[in-house]
DNA sequence: ATAAACTGTGGAGTATACTCCACAGTCAAG
DNA sequence: CTTGACTGTGGAGTATACTCCACAGTTTAT
């Protein structure tokens, strides 16, 4: 699939893509197009920048992301056991953002709680439920 | 306390606090000293700090937390029914972000798992478990 | 055949989030 | 009483992640 077609199915902008790109975050084949080559997308692609945009929205950087994609596409240069290493790494951060996450979770929680006890404390400052 | 003791507490530099302050995420009071003044930083800010930081490395950008902020000093301007529908907002994203963590989760181990699995193959031929 | 919508390239510009620097006043130790 | 570590201010610089623009070739619909 050409770069409109990407763009489309993931809400990304070509730009936006080709930056990607750039960085190596994905990659494209060419198609003939006259005298000059457009870029073709695979299916992967579209699921890798769909991850990446997961990824991106989890607070990890495009650097993070990038050194995670080099050995994530199957034909990597690094050896497994060290891949191995740096999914294990991942994941662990992964596990930490989950608690960080339900810690603000119980606190805004905790938060709400509280404004909502105010506002039925003013609405009713009869103590007695209705 | 003084913004070198905030900056140990947090392992916060020294100038993204005085950045942060800036932005209004934190307040300080004004101590005399001398002929000018010196920034006092309470506890509740460190605490800010802290949740600050949490924040941003679960992606939310320095204006969300702001905006987040702002409502949260007890003594705000903005309605609390509206506190609390900025609130149960953030309690969406955050679950959200929880269930794109579990996803992200999910993927790694299956790749973790698969890749182990292929070591396995590679170092021991024979099907039969030692 | 021609307009509208697409394609790639190169380079400039922007927003966010810091980070560094020079300068000058403050304070505690020796 | 000076030295070294602290303080604030203002402003410049950097890294990251886009975003926009101008230009030129391509494809598609009419």
């Amino acid at each position: 699939m050409l770069i409109g077609e990407l763009s489309r199915k993931t809400g990304l902008t070509k730009d936006t893509i080709r930056f990607y790109e750039k960085l190596g975050l994905i990659t494209a084949g060419e198609r003939q197009a006259g005298t000059r080559l457009y870029k073709e997308f695979s299916e992967e692609m579209l699921q890798r920048l769909l991850l990446i945009n997961q990824a991106k929205t989890l607070g990890f950087t495009l650097n993070e992301i990038k050194q995670f994609v080099e050995e994530w596409g199957s034909h990597s240069t690094i050896p497994e056991c060290e891949q191995i290493h740096i999914i294990e790494r991942k994941l662990k951060e992964i596990s930490q953002k989950m608690r960080q996450l339900a810690e603000v979770e119980s606190y805004l929680t905790a938060k709400l709680r509280h404004l909502k006890h105010e506002i039925d404390e003013t609405s009713l400052p009869n103590p007695n439920h209705p």
